[in-house]
RNA sequence: GCCCCCGUAGCUCAACCGGAUAGAGCAUCGGAUUUCUAAUCCGAGGGUUGCAGGUUCGACUCCUGCCGGGGGUACCA
């Protein structure tokens, strides 16, 4: 299925003017002025006397079924549908497709397998990782709607030296309790803590730092306490950064206590994170049992992270040896891209390690044998950062310097960094590091706080409500991701993400809310219709401007989801939800010239059954992108 | 220094892979509500598409240079 009055238009003109078909396809636009027709072929590529082309082309073209009429118009060719005919087509088969409509089998037999969040243990959940979630969802569902066979992997940061850091800050600051009251945002803290703590040249810079924190919200009401000792314990001449390496050593090397200690702090970053997930509706794929970590017995290892490819890297370093692509460098062992002009791929650190190189070579490679991606029958896909652009560079070069055909199957999605509006005005990257970042479930709260409040007025079940407040809220903070094109940096400002009126208590603009609101006017139309809604409509009586533009729309859809797939954008279609919210809720609020059910039946069932196949397109749209389409509001 | 990305209305972004008169939201100003639920709609103002060249019938789109912003630049990931 497919916006299929564009290709029977390019039948026709590959007929008409001998022409390849999908040249003809390729070069057919949409004029912009409307009166100009409903579809445009400029004649310049057919010869050097364009108008004239045209003019021919135009006075030998026959009616269609569909096709109204040809016009010339100097170099241009313009086409009229026959609007009839045009939304006969397009309304049934949405109509008879229901919540299949757009989806289409052009990745039957292809696997993608897709990496996205990756969220690192010892780091808080920020709403940087919420982009490579929320585009890592919609990217799954948008190839799942091709027909694709899609592998969600979430590459959990859960190994690293970044667990020495936590160790040592546990050891230092750690308390059972406030683990357990404050959970992950506790590990986070201590982990600041330790960060700013190797930063700081001295221990008076650390000290003059902390009272800021308190203001930063910082989970650890002891912190005021802890920075007093922990200073004469500097003075005592400690070294947190050598001792941090010691733990993460200790893990490495199998140490009981270092081990135990790792499973306790990433067994309470997955309950916190899974219960994100389940509020953004993000699914990731489980591997088989026989995947699963050696040793590891809690469902908890089901996410294949850094930590499950520890057994991995052996392999991948003995091969990079063996086709004498690895080198010693400074006391390392590296893959040399300087003929690229990429600095070097590091295999082993010069104390042996290994680093997330080694661990992407060993996923890639792992991914392709596992998933059926090595036979030429998939792609693998990277959500990550657009700041990792030269990593994920390197990392394919290095696929393909191994000799790995599948190397060109494999694709970094970058997007854009989330960046934090400083004191200045200026705007930085965020940093966990420097302690810095919002978490995503205080925007998610956020949201949802703001909705409850807008809620309080409207005669609801209690319970509708929360449901209500929960999917409003959420649907804001997804929503606003997908507003600009992916590669897009954008500034973190709570006022962008919630543009929430506290005059008017509302939700404005381009937002997540708006859309809800919009499926919602369009359910409780169909609702209020009393009658079952029929394909066997007088179709005809769609003869006003407005709808003719409301039905291009609808058959538009299925191009949209084929075209975002093709790009990986989700962009594309929240664009495109904007526009069938937009024009239809213009077309709602003229009354006089529209009402959608009035005294005249037949009139009634037609635009009713355009009012379904709207709602049909606005439903998939908004669930392509991780928005739930309401019936109240 | 070198490599990569981005410059479109005051702000945030579109523009159907080179097509006709560059469009939305926010902000500002002015209107609309006895409703198919106003988290809405209608209207107005607002542009030398960073600058300068080039490619051609045609450039926001492609090429070169410059200016400005961001990111990366082997033992964090």
């Amino acid at each position: 299925m497919s916006d299929f009055a564009r290709e029977h238009l390019a039948e026709v003109m590959a007929g008409l003017a001998g022409i390849d078909r999908a040249e003809a396809l390729k070069s057919l636009t949409v004029p912009r002025e409307p009166s100009h027709g409903d579809y445009a072929f400029p004649c310049f590529r057919l010869g050097k006397n364009a108008p004239a082309v045209s003019a021919d082309l135009a006075a030998r073209f026959k009616p269609t079924p569909l096709l109204a009429r040809a016009e010339s118009k100097g170099p241009f060719l313009n086409f009229f549908l026959e609007p009839t005919a045009f939304a006969r087509e397009v309304l049934t088969r949405a109509f008879q497709a229901g919540d299949a409509y757009g989806s289409s089998s052009a990745g039957a037999g292809k696997t993608v397998v897709l990496d996205y969040s990756a969220p690192n243990i010892a780091k808080p959940f920020s709403i940087g990782h919420l982009r490579s979630t929320v585009i890592g969802g919609a990217l799954y569902r948008l190839f799942q709607s091709q027909g694709y066979r899609v592998v969600g992997i979430n590459h959990l940061g859960d190994w690293g030296t970044q667990f020495g850091s936590m160790m040592y800050a546990w050891g230092r600051w750690g308390d059972e309790a406030e683990l357990a009251e404050h959970g992950v945002a506790a590990l986070k803290d201590l982990y600041v803590l330790e960060q700013r703590l190797e930063k700081a040249k001295d221990a008076a810079e650390w000290a003059a730092q902390v009272p800021g924190w308190l203001e930063d919200g910082v989970a650890l009401p002891r912190i005021a306490d802890l920075y007093r000792r922990t200073l004469a314990e500097l003075k005592a001449g400690e070294e947190p950064e050598a001792q941090a390496r010691a733990w993460f050593r200790r893990l490495e090397t199998g140490d009981p206590e270092a081990r135990a200690l790792w499973d306790k702090f990433r067994a309470i970053s997955l309950s916190e994170f899974d219960r994100v997930y389940r509020r953004l509706g993000i699914h990731f794929d489980e591997p088989t049992p026989a995947d699963l970590v050696p040793g590891g017995t809690t469902k908890l290892n089901l996410y294949l992270g850094e930590s499950f490819y520890n057994d991995k890297m052996e392999a991948v370093v003995q091969e990079a040896r063996a086709r004498n692509l690895a080198v010693e460098s400074q006391g390392a062992l590296i893959i040399d891209l300087e003929k690229w002009k990429m600095p070097p791929v590091l295999l082993l650190k010069s104390d042996g390690g290994t680093t997330y190189h080694t661990r992407d070579l060993a996923s890639a490679t792992y991914r392709a044998m596992t998933f059926g991606v090595a036979d030429g029958g998939g792609m693998l896909l990277y959500v990550v950062g657009a700041d990792q652009r030269d990593h994920f560079r390197q990392l394919f070069k290095a696929l393909e310097l191994l000799g790995l055909p599948w190397a060109k199957d494999c694709r970094h999605l970058d997007f854009g960094l989330v960046r934090m509006k400083t004191e200045e005005g200026a705007s930085a990257k965020m940093s966990t590091r420097r302690g810095r970042g919002v978490l995503l479930a205080d925007v998610l709260d956020r949201g949802v706080e703001f909705t409850r409040r807008i809620l309080e007025e409207r005669n609801l079940p209690q319970e509708r409500k929360d449901a209500i407040a929960q999917a409003v809220g959420v649907g804001a903070v997804v929503f606003n991701d997908f507003k600009a094109r992916r590669g897009k940096d954008v500034d973190f400002e709570w006022s962008r993400v919630l543009d929430y009126d506290p005059e008017t208590k509302s939700f404005k603009g381009e937002t997540g809310p708006y859309l809800q609101y919009m499926h919602t006017r369009l359910t409780s139309i169909l609702r209020k219709y009393d009658k079952a809604v029929v394909a066997d409509v007088d179709f005809a009586r769609l003869s006003e401007p407005e709808e003719a533009a409301l039905v291009k729309l609808v058959h538009a859809f299925p191009g949209v989801l084929r075209m975002a797939t093709e790009e990986c954008e989700p962009s594309i279609v929240a664009g495109y939800v904007l526009d069938v919210a937009g024009r239809f809720s213009s077309y709602y609020h003229d009354r006089d010239r529209h009402k959608v059910i009035s005294e005249d039946a037949g009139l009634s069932a037609a635009r009713v059954l355009l009012c379904a196949g709207l709602r049909q397109v606005l439903a998939s749209g908004l669930r392509v992108l991780g928005v739930t389409p309401l019936e109240e509001m």
